[in-house]
DNA sequence: TGTCGTTCTTATCCTAAGTCAATGGATTAA
DNA sequence: TTAATCCATTGACTTAGGATAAGAACGACA
C-alpha cells in the first residue's frame, strides 16, 4: 500500500495551504512560515472516534480539513446534537490557559476526518512571535461570534420545519453525510417528527 | 438641576473603571491610559431609544454600564427578541472594517441605559498602539464565543418550560426588568404560552 | 377620579410535536 | 445465506403550544 506516502503528500498539501493563508495577512520569511506552521499539528481520526468527552479539559483548537465532526451533549442518557463542523470550520477550545473548565459536551467523528490541531500553549507562542496572527485570530473569532449570534437568533425565530428548510438551503450536503436521527436532534425534534416534516414538505 | 454635574461624576467613575481594567492586563503610563480611554466614548440613551436598526451599518461596539438593551429581529411584522444585554455585557459590532454588512436586527433600550462606545477605527487604532489590549480583546471574544455556543446548545436541548426555569435560575433580575411578552419571544413562545407555563409551574 | 393604553391572563379550538409500538429496508456480521 | 443491528417510516394516542378573541389588572395622565 502507498498509504504512508499518500499521507505524506496530503500533509504537505495542508501545510502549504497554511503557509499561503499566513502569507496573505502579513509578510513572513520562509523560516518564519516554517516556525508558525510547525506550531500546528495535523491529525487524522476514524469515523466514530471521540475527539473530546464530557469532563475533558480541552486544551486544543481544531480546524476541519476534510470530514465532519459532531458536537453533542448527553442529557438524561440521550445524545443531543448541537453542531456539525465540516470543511473549513474551526472548533475553538472552550477554555483559555488561565481558566480550565471541563467540557460539557462530546466531539465525535461522523466520517473519517482530518484536522489541524493547535494547543493553547502553542497558540500563545504563535501570537507572541507573530502578532499579526493574533489580529487574524481576533478577526476570525469576531466573525465566528457573529455567526453564532445569527444561529441562535435563527433558532429562536423559526420552527422545526423552517429550520429543516434552512438547512436544506444553506448546508444541503449535511443531509447526505449525517444520519437523519442526528439531524433531527440538531433541529430540536425527535427522529419521528423529522420524518413527518419531510413527508409534509414532500407532499406540498 | 444638578443634572450636568451628576453626569460628569458618573462619567469620571466609568473612565476610572476603564483605567483600572486596562491596568490589570499590562503596565501603562498615565498618559497611555489617557490615550486608550479617550478612544472610548460614553453615551446615554433613554428607554425606548433605538441604538441600531435593520439595514444600518454597525460600526461601533458597546458595553453596558447600566441599563438593558434588547436585540430583536422583525419577522413578518413581529418582533422576535433574541437577546437581552445587561450590566457588564458587550455588544460586538457585527462587521469589521473590511466587510460592511447591513444589520439584520434592532437594538433597543428596555430602560434608560449608559454604554461605552468604541468605533471600529478607534478599535484598530487602540490595538495598534497597545497590542496587549488586542490580546485582552481576543480573550474576551473567545469567552463570549464560548458563551454563545453554550446558549445555542442550551436552546437546542431544552423546551420552553425548561428555558423559563433556566432564566429564573441564571438571570432572575430579567424577569422584573423586562415585559413578559418580550421574555416570551426570547424563550421562543407566545405571550399566552408563557402565561400558561408560569401558571403550570406555580401550581406544581 | 375616570379614561386610555399597555400588559397579562383566560377560554376555546386546532395543529404540530412527543411518546410508544410496530414494521420494513438496508447494512453488517456470523 | 441467514441473523442481527441500525435506521427511517408509519400509526394511534396524548400533550404542549399557536391563533384568536375577550376580559382583567395595572399604570399613566388629564
Amino acid at each position: 500500500m502507498a498509504d504512508s506516502s499518500d499521507k505524506k503528500i496530503a500533509i504537505d498539501t495542508i501545510k502549504s495551504e497554511m503557509r499561503k493563508c499566513f502569507s496573505e495577512v502579513g509578510s513572513f520569511s520562509d523560516l518564519e512560515l516554517d516556525a508558525a506552521v510547525n506550531l500546528i499539528g495535523i491529525k487524522k481520526f476514524q469515523k466514530g472516534e471521540l475527539l473530546l468527552s464530557e469532563g475533558d479539559n480541552a486544551a486544543q483548537s481544531y480546524a476541519v480539513v476534510t470530514g465532519c465532526i459532531r458536537q453533542y451533549y448527553l442529557v438524561d442518557g440521550e445524545e443531543k446534537t448541537t453542531f456539525f463542523y465540516t470543511e473549513g470550520q474551526s472548533i475553538f477550545a472552550p477554555n483559555s490557559t488561565s481558566n480550565r473548565i471541563p467540557a460539557k459536551y462530546y466531539l465525535s467523528c461522523v466520517e473519517d476526518t482530518t484536522l489541524t490541531v493547535i494547543t493553547l500553549t502553542n497558540q500563545l507562542e504563535m501570537y507572541r512571535r507573530f502578532p499579526m496572527l493574533e489580529s487574524l485570530s481576533r478577526n476570525s473569532l469576531q466573525e465566528e461570534l457573529h455567526n453564532y449570534q445569527e444561529m441562535l437568533a435563527n433558532y429562536i425565530t423559526t420552527n422545526p420545519e423552517e429550520r429543516y428548510l434552512n438547512l436544506l438551503k444553506h448546508r444541503p450536503e449535511l443531509l447526505h453525510r449525517v444520519p437523519q436521527y442526528q439531524l433531527a436532534s440538531y433541529l430540536g425534534v425527535t427522529a419521528e417528527s423529522l420524518s413527518r416534516i419531510r413527508k409534509r414538505i414532500f407532499i406540498k
